[in-house]
DNA sequence: CCCTGAACCTGACCGC
DNA sequence: TGCGGTCAGGTTCAGG
């Protein structure tokens, strides 16, 4: 699934959507991790005024409030003309008034696709969020103070939403080839430079992914239903059995709190 | 509080 | 061809 660039590259290809009117909402299978909230049917009329990213987060601005979609594991938003059929697994259609419709596709159902009313400004799922990783907010004294007193390995602690939102299983895995740590390191052994180096590092390769319109491996499409390219740039994630591009040692697998993880041991070695 | 593993769900792929 | 097992980009929750 998307992670953050899968996400923006998804919220950049729907920005013509912005100032069109819903016209219609065919909730075809409100069955997601959380249930499609009723207040969705009562989009129709509403115009979408903008639409953000916080974290995985899309945020659809309406004048009563927003809509909330995030694409879970196998999630994806397209924009297809309506003529065309309903595809298995296409839980929710927006008609819009341009003349497209707006599909939520996921076979998975890991998804959500909640409303927010504006008056609930601080919504649970929002609110103890980390800070985005392009905010001044994400600084190495921010990583260090928090990973003082975490002693599960780095690439669970990048991994985890409170301390910065948007870095998922490849992100990560990416981010600790470059930066030269080994993923099973504690974190509270990391140094603030380290985290320096963190910080600039998941940053640059984000951006990157951003730029190539995100990571496709199986089934990411962005919003027009293209793939993304930054796949062909991946050191080390999915490359297990395969050979360190850098050195040509021998790539290591190992399970890290259920995730795949691939490293490679001579760039990344477990310091003393 | 901290950490790990299971759970949610479908589909693709591999070995037999 | 079919069957069972394993794996997959995320997040939350129970239990140790």
């Amino acid at each position: 699934m998307p992670e953050l660039p899968e996400v923006e590259t998804t919220r950049l290809g729907l920005r013509p959507v912005v100032g069109q009117t819903i016209r219609s909402v065919d909730v075809r299978n409100a069955s997601l991790r959380q249930p499609v909230s009723p207040e969705i049917h009562d989009l129709a009329g509403q115009v979408i005024q903008d639409i953000r990213r916080r974290g995985k987060y899309l945020l659809f601005q309406t004048p009563r409030g927003w809509f909330l979609v995030h694409l879970g594991m196998s999630g994806s938003l397209r924009l297809s003309t309506p003529e065309e059929a309903p595809r298995k697994h296409d839980h929710v259609l927006l008609m819009l008034s341009g003349g497209m419709s707006l599909r939520f596709h996921d076979p998975r159902r890991f998804g959500l696709f909640l409303w927010i009313d504006s008056r609930n400004e601080t919504h649970p799922l929002l609110a103890a969020m980390g800070p985005e990783p392009f905010d001044l907010a994400f600084t190495a004294d921010h990583l260090f103070a928090l990973s003082r007193t975490r002693s599960i390995p780095v690439k669970s602690f990048i991994m985890d939403n409170h301390v910065v939102v948007g870095v998922g299983n490849i992100y990560a895995s990416e981010t600790l080839f470059m930066t030269g740590l080994n993923p099973l390191m504690p974190a509270n052994s990391l140094t603030l430079l380290d985290c320096n180096m963190l910080r600039s590092t998941i940053r640059h390769i984000l951006g990157q992914a951003i730029r190539r319109g995100g990571t496709t491996l199986r089934d990411f499409v962005n919003s027009s239903g293209n793939p993304g390219y930054f796949q062909q740039e991946l050191m080390v994630y999915g490359r297990e059995g395969n050979h360190c591009r850098i050195c040509n040692t021998p790539l290591q697998w190992v399970r890290i709190a259920g995730r795949s993880t691939v490293f490679c041991p001579s760039c990344q070695p477990v310091r003393p």
